[in-house]
Parts: structure tokens; C-alpha cells; sequence
RNA sequence: GGCCCUGUAGUCCAACGGCUAAGAUAUCUCGUUUACACCGAGAAGACCGAGGUUCAACUCCUCGCAGGGCCACCA
């Protein structure tokens, strides 16, 4: 790296004393109000990457305000270390498979690694100035975590919203697992349509098919039913090339004549259409494809070859025998498994499901009962829940994650669910309360394998982020959560089940509102490590500093897709500087102001107070309502505009020479608007603000910390809004009139400081009058006169 | 195919239906003044297209074009 962080020991020195002092922590004993927030637990696979940068800086915005606002914030955090995505990481990590380990073995694996993996993956969150209370976290793959989602599985049982079902499901061949709809991803590939001889009455049938290695699996032929091509064969049968079985030949309006050849073959569990043609004409169920991803024993000679294996073999067959006409090469889409890319199967497999597909309007209804920001998210959620089509799927054929509570009866098959009182269970060392099932008598159990689908678990979040929390009246206060936070891309996912569960077990909303961010494009693109445009925020971090990398993310609305540009992250940097320059100038003209109040507040003192109130009174309503970026941007401009580039150039010289209350005046406006202007700053950037509120504030100030302080509210007394425009539109033409001084200065091509005599009209003349020797300290005008507007230089 | 989001200076990104369309960055000119050259002052530079609603449209509506996303289909 060439450049180093110049914020480091700031940073450092704010996270030692926010840990040392607790400053985050959850008081239990709290009489305030209650900010819940249902913190996302980020997956542990790899690093933080700079979309959390940036999407967790936003929500930190928001809850850092509600902290400053004098709310009790609730806001833990946890990481997601439970399924699929660790167990493949502890795979790919250590060069092993799980199917080599015994279940046990495989888990211990999985727990050191994750002992050992967490406390770097969490330090990142910390580096960025996220304010969760660090006392407070949790873990999906943790004991608790384990009890309260195997208590979810019995109470939904209780509910009749859990089923098992020996039946087609998406399966992935790699994972060997059933996977849920949510899960499965497009993904477009190379393949080949094969146009291939089926034959009927000596005559010659051309069927196109991707899939020729599901020929041992036909069942069926169908055509369009106003295809005159085809017609003719109504009621005959086809004999299946290679392996020489007749199916027959059908009509069927899902038929699309122009794709391939007209006339499709139909395979058991091909795809969905084929699995709706299976039922619509009760046709045979042929199973080509096992558990593992082989060829059955249906395949006769390629019984156990895999798919990929199979189909070459086939289409080799094919050509020897003159029963493949041509191969046309093609792109299409085809599901996925979203965790690994293999192509999706449908495989019968005895699965347990949640029936949520009955409940689609009440999930729609309750969907319209949470606050969205930004509103149009709930269009995502509500496109999601319309287009469901499988209950949930939540069982996995792994060996990592949360075991299934439940045993079956090795004589009848009953399944016998753990009692509540010995949860977590772990089946495969457990036993089960009751001594015999109790409808065949039989003593002896066998244990469910599979474990519960992580999502199952994640969707308890509100529940499992409270695990800390030991008082149940306290809990309660807590519930439903104020803030769900989170990206859009798993409102299907995360968001959805979060709602589903909670209205299932609890029958009410799990929070009030939901706060969904955007993505960190590079180019437009979004970033994947497979397009290899990755930004990794710990480099960035390294070279800028946590609070440039959080003022850039400030810059973008929530729900927005934004643009990485490393110029931004400068101009954090450089605000960073500026602020602690600005502040540093501040308390040197401060040097002698013993924190008293002026006898008279100064015209022009007045004037920018009250543009400061009004800053305070919209940044309060936009805070209020999620919109962080404004609030960023008010400030912004208040404090590189009006502050620096002009208040602290007008009062330095009243300052410099020692007038008297006029002097206090101007150190009394000073102090309250650095003072205003970095509590205002610190949700955004904790650490600067932090520091100056400790280098400069903290022996006036009581609060150990600026992010304990209370948020701004205005400070001037004005009779009414008016009142306040009247004067905040005064400051402003002042500083419309500096401008056009420096103008002349700049035309003139003579330095800002050089003296001049100055003419302006007897309007502003008058509408000035007290603010004429500040005129001229900021001009350097030896004297005012009315006239036209006209610079004199000396 | 259904739905959603976005199109503003070279680039990133703002703007209750209403004054000269804001800021950052890059460019050009000037300037070291009792914090800051990681600076200051100034200049130049933009509303995707076509209709419509309105006294008034960047903003609202319709259509089109372009980019992105979610979902469905995918023999």
C-alpha cells in the first residue's frame, strides 16, 4: 500500500475508549424509549466486502441518530456461520469434503474453524464504526440459535404448517441436497439442441432435445394440437431411439411449435412442464436420475454414469446408429443452484416443507403493514410472494447446521419429535423423551439426518438476536423491532421468512419499518469475484481511513445502486482534514473565551445561528424519515460554505482585535456551531467528531462521548418561521455580495487580501448596517460608501 | 413474458410543479491571507427522445429508446 491512513491512532484511540467506556451498550434498566433493530448477521465466508462497508454504515447513520435522539438503542450484532455457505467454505478452506467425516467430526471441524475465523471476520465491522453493542452478539450455528429454531420446526408442527412428502423436489447434484425455490439462480450455458430419431410405424420422428440423457426416462411425446405437421400420429406411439420402449404420442396446448423441431419429448422429472404433463395425464413416474446425481438402473448399459457422463455416451450411441440428425449448439437458461451453479434436478426425496403457499394474500396483506424505505421495495416483496409456487423447502442433506428435532419409529416409520424441554437435540446422539412409539410400540428409533435449511434459522433473527437478554419484560419491550435493515437482493429470502415466521408463531409483524440499501457497482457492474472487480474496503480503509470510506457511503440513498469511484473516498479524506483543521482554527481564536455569554448577540452572529437551526430542523426530519444522504448533504454544504469559507474568514479579525463583546459574541457563535456542526456530523463520522468532541468539548461538556450527547435543537429564539427566512435570506445575499467582492478581486487578478474602497447600493447599505465593519474585515475595505456596486483597489 | 428502478456537465451525484438547475471531481485562470495546498477565489460545462396535463414540467402522465434488477418460462 503506498499511502497509510493518516487517521489511524484517531481511530484507534475512538475504538479503545467507545470499548473501554462502553458507550454502545444496551442498558436493561432503561426508562427510555426503545430502537430495536434486527441487525443483518453477515454470512461468514471470506471478508467483509465493500457493499457491507457501505450498506452497514447506512443503517449505522440511521441508529446513530436514534441513539443521539434519546432513544435506548437495541442493536446487536450476529454473524451467520450455520449451512451451506460455511460448511463450503470450511470445505474449500481446508481441502477436505464433508462426505469423508463422520457427521460429529465434520461439526468440530466447523466450530474451531469458525472460533478461530470470527473474531477477524467481526474486526472489520468494528474498524468501520459500526455501533452495535459488541456484548451483545450472536451466532445462527450457536446453542441458542439451535433451541430456538428446532422450537420453531415443534411449534410449527403444533401449527399443521409442517409436512413431510416423499416427491419430486429441486435437488442439486453437487450438494447432494433438495434445495428451496428461493435458492435456485438463472444461469444462461452452452449446450446443444440434439435433433434425434424417435420412430412411429416405420416412419421417422425428429424430437430436439437438450436432454438426451433422460431418454430412458420418456414417458410421452407431445405435439401442438393445431400442428399439422404432426396431426397424423393422434393416437400412436413412439418407439424411444436406443432403447427401443414405446410411449405414446399426445396433444398439448403448452406445446411450442417453433421451438426446435414442434415435438417434444416427455421425462418424468425433466423439467416443471414435464412434471405437469406426469400428472394431467396420470403417465408413469420414471426415475432417471438418483440422489447422487447418477443414472439409475432405468439407464440399463449407463446406469451409474453421471449426467454429464451419460449424455456423451448417449449422443456417441446416437451417431453410431444413425439416430442423431444434427446438434445445433445454443445458449440457454437453466436453474441453478445459487451456492454452487450446478444445474438444478427434480429428484423424489422424502423432504419436509412449510405450507406457506395458502397464505399468499395474508403474506401480501401483512407485507403492506410495514413501513418500506424506500416504498417502492414492497413491490419486490410483493412480486416474490405472487410468483411462489412450492412450499418451502426446508430440509438439506448435509451435515452442518441445525438437526431436524425428530426420529422416526424403526418399525411403522412415526415420526417422533423431541420433547421442548430437551432442546437443542442432536438426534444422531440423543434419545427421544417417550420410551416406544406410541402407534406400533416399537423401542427402537432412527434419526433424522438432515438438517434444517439455514434460512430456517436466519428467519429467527429478531428472537436469536436477543439471546443476551435474560428479562422476559424487557424482551417484550423489544418486540416487534423497531428496524429491519438490508440489501434488496434477499428480501425474497431473509425479509420474506423473517415475516412468515413471526406472523406464524407470534401472528404479528416482527418490526415497524424495513430499510433496504442498494448495491456498490464498479462501472455499472455489480461487483463479483468471478468478474474479478472487486474493491476490497480493508485496502481502502488502510489508505483513507473508516470515516472517508463512511462519508462516501453517506453520499448515496438507501435502496440506490451506487457507483465506486476512489475519488470520492479522496474527498472523505479530505473532509476528514478540513474538519479537524477547522476545528483546530476554531479553538485557537478560543483560547481566551471562558464559555460566556455575549451581552448582545451580534447581527451577523445571529444570522448564521439561525441558518443553523434551520439545518437542524430539517437534518432532525430527514433523519427521521431514513433520509441520511440529505441530512449529509445540508450539513454539508453549511459547513464548507457558510463556516469555513465564510463565518471563520468574517470573525477572525474581530477576534484577532480584541473587540470586546463583539469578540465574545463571535467566540460564543463559534463554539456553538463547531459544536452543532460535528454532533450533527457524528453519525456519519464517528471518529473525527469523536476526537475533536475529546481534543476540544469534553472538559465543558458533560457526555463521555459526543455519540452520548444529545442531538442538536435550535438555539436562537425568533418570534416565527418567517421570521427566521427573513433572516437566514439576509445571510445569504450577504454572503451573495462577498462573493461578487471576491469576484473583482479574482477578475482583477489582485490577491483576496489586497485592499479597496468599497461602493454598494444604499439598499444593502441599509439592509447591512450592522454588519458593515464585518463587511469590511472580510473585503479588507478601508471604507463603505453608497453608490453602484464598485471595487476601488488602493 | 410480468413487474420494479435509473437516465442531469468528461465522470459521480443533488434539486416541495415556480427565481440564475446545487455540489464533488477532472479542466482553465488567479491567489500562499493569523487552520487547512489534502487550500482559497473565480471561469467554463448538463436535464435520453416524442407527445400530453398545467399560467408554469428536470420534476406529473403516456409512448419510445438506453442501462440495471427481481420474478416466471426455458423441449
Amino acid at each position: 500500500m503506498e499511502e497509510q491512513n493518516p487517521y489511524k491512532e484517531i481511530e484507534e484511540e475512538c475504538k479503545n475508549l467507545w470499548e473501554k467506556e462502553k458507550i454502545y451498550k444496551f442498558n436493561v434498566k432503561t426508562k427510555k424509549k426503545i430502537y430495536s433493530v434486527d441487525t443483518p448477521p453477515p454470512t461468514v465466508s471470506g471478508k467483509m466486502h465493500i457493499g457491507h462497508a457501505c450498506s452497514y454504515s447506512q443503517q449505522d447513520f440511521m441508529i446513530r441518530f436514534k441513539r443521539m435522539r434519546g432513544y435506548e438503542v437495541f442493536y446487536p450484532f450476529g454473524t451467520d456461520d450455520n449451512g451451506l455457505p460455511t460448511e463450503r467454505l470450511v470445505e474449500k478452506t481446508n481441502n477436505i469434503q464433508s462426505k469423508n467425516f463422520s457427521r460429529a467430526e465434520f461439526i468440530k471441524i466447523c466450530m474451531d474453524f469458525l472460533k478461530k475465523e470470527l473474531p477477524n471476520f467481526v474486526q472489520d465491522w468494528k474498524n468501520i464504526g459500526i455501533s452495535c453493542d459488541w456484548d451483545m452478539t450472536y451466532s445462527t450455528i450457536d446453542e441458542n440459535s439451535r433451541r430456538i429454531s428446532q422450537w420453531s420446526f415443534l411449534d410449527l408442527y403444533k401449527k399443521g404448517r409442517i409436512y413431510r412428502k416423499d416427491a419430486p423436489a429441486m435437488w442439486c447434484p453437487e450438494c447432494r441436497t433438495g434445495v428451496a425455490q428461493v435458492e435456485v439462480q438463472d444461469k444462461e450455458i452452452d449446450s446443444y439442441f440434439n435433433d434425434i430419431l424417435f420412430e412411429c410405424e416405420n416412419e421417422k420422428i425428429k424430437i430436439a432435445t437438450t436432454r438426451p440423457e433422460l431418454l430412458a426416462a420418456c414417458v410421452a411425446v407431445f405435439y401442438h394440437p393445431e400442428d399439422e405437421r404432426y396431426k397424423k400420429f393422434k393416437g400412436k406411439k413412439a418407439k424411444v431411439p436406443l432403447f427401443n420402449f414405446e410411449v405414446p404420442i399426445l396433444e398439448d396446448k403448452r406445446v411450442d411449435r417453433k421451438k426446435g423441431t414442434g415435438i417434444v419429448m416427455c421425462c418424468t422429472f425433466g423439467d416443471q412442464t414435464d412434471m405437469e404433463w406426469q400428472k394431467a395425464y396420470n403417465l408413469p413416474i420414471k426415475t432417471a436420475i438418483d440422489a447422487e446425481g447418477k443414472m439409475t438402473e432405468i439407464a440399463r448399459k449407463y446406469q451409474n454414469l453421471s449426467l454429464k457422463d451419460a449424455r456423451k455416451s448417449i449422443i456417441e450411441d446416437l451417431k453410431k446408429n444413425n439416430l442423431l440428425v444434427s446438434q445445433t449448439p445454443i445458449k440457454h437458461f437453466v436453474n441453478v443452484h445459487e451456492r454452487c451453479g450446478t444445474p438444478i434436478e427434480f429428484v423424489k426425496s422424502k423432504q419436509w416443507f412449510v405450507k406457506y403457499l395458502d397464505l399468499k394474500e395474508n403474506l401480501l396483506k401483512w407485507g403492506k403493514e410495514l413501513n418500506w424505505y424506500p416504498e417502492f421495495m414492497r413491490h419486490r416483496y410483493e412480486n416474490w410472494v405472487n410468483g411462489l409456487q412450492w412450499d418451502w423447502l426446508i430440509s438439506n442433506q448435509r451435515y452442518f447446521g441445525v438437526p431436524f428435532p425428530v426420529w422416526y419409529c424403526k418399525e411403522c416409520g412415526n415420526p417422533i419429535f423431541a420433547d421442548e424441554k430437551q432442546l437443542p437435540v442432536d438426534p444422531l446422539k440423543d434419545k427421544p423423551l417417550i420410551k416406544s412409539c406410541p402407534k406400533c410400540n416399537c423401542k427402537e428409533f432412527i434419526p433424522e439426518t438432515d438438517v434444517l435449511n439455514t434460512w430456517f434459522t436466519s428467519s429467527m433473527s429478531p428472537l436469536l438476536a436477543t439471546v443476551s437478554i435474560k428479562d422476559e419484560e424487557v424482551k417484550k419491550r423489544l418486540f416487534p423491532m423497531s428496524l429491519r435493515p438490508q440489501a434488496h437482493e434477499i428480501i425474497s429470502f431473509w425479509l420474506f421468512n423473517t415475516l412468515l415466521k413471526s406472523r406464524l408463531h407470534f401472528e404479528k409483524n416482527p418490526w415497524e419499518d424495513v430499510a433496504i440499501s442498494g448495491f456498490v457497482t464498479l462501472k455499472g457492474e455489480k461487483m463479483a469475484k468471478s468478474k474479478g472487480n472487486i474493491v476490497s474496503p480493508q485496502e481502502v480503509m488502510a489508505k483513507y481511513g473508516a470515516d472517508a470510506i463512511r462519508y462516501w457511503a453517506a453520499s448515496s440513498k438507501l435502496g440506490e445502486d451506487f457507483d465506486y469511484q476512489e475519488k470520492d473516498i479522496i474527498t472523505g479524506k479530505k473532509f476528514v482534514n478540513k474538519i479537524l483543521n477547522a476545528s483546530k482554527f476554531t479553538f485557537m481564536n478560543l483560547k481566551d473565551y471562558k464559555n460566556q455569554k455575549p451581552k448582545e448577540i451580534k447581527e451577523l452572529d445571529k444570522l448564521i445561528l439561525e441558518k443553523l437551526d434551520k439545518i437542524i430542523i430539517s437534518s432532525t426530519e430527514n433523519f427521521e424519515k431514513y433520509e441520511y444522504s440529505r441530512v449529509k448533504n445540508e450539513i454539508d454544504n453549511f459547513f464548507w460554505r457558510d463556516f469555513c469559507d465564510n463565518y471563520l474568514e468574517i470573525v477572525k479579525k474581530r477576534i484577532y482585535q480584541n473587540r470586546g463583546d463583539e469578540k465574545i459574541s463571535a467566540q460564543y457563535t463559534l463554539y456553538q456551531l463547531l459544536f452543532n456542526i460535528i454532533k450533527l456530523f457524528a453519525p456519519f463520522t464517528p471518529f473525527v467528531t469523536e476526537k475533536i468532541y475529546q481534543d476540544y468539548f469534553r472538559e465543558n461538556e458533560k457526555e463521555k462521548s459526543i455519540h452520548l450527547s444529545k442531538w442538536p435543537e435550535k438555539i436562537t429564539e425568533i418570534k416565527n418561521e418567517k421570521e427566521r427566512d427573513k433572516d437566514v435570506n439576509k445571510w445569504e445575499s450577504f454572503l451573495e455580495l462577498i462573493k461578487m467582492i471576491r469576484q473583482e478581486k479574482s477578475n482583477s487578478k489582485k490577491p483576496m487580501n489586497s485592499e479597496i474602497k468599497l461602493s454598494i447600493p444604499e439598499e444593502q447599505y441599509n439592509l447591512f448596517k450592522d454588519m458593515l465593519d464585518d463587511l469590511k474585515d472580510v473585503s479588507n475595505a478601508v471604507e463603505i460608501k453608497k453608490g453602484i456596486f464598485k471595487v476601488e483597489f488602493i
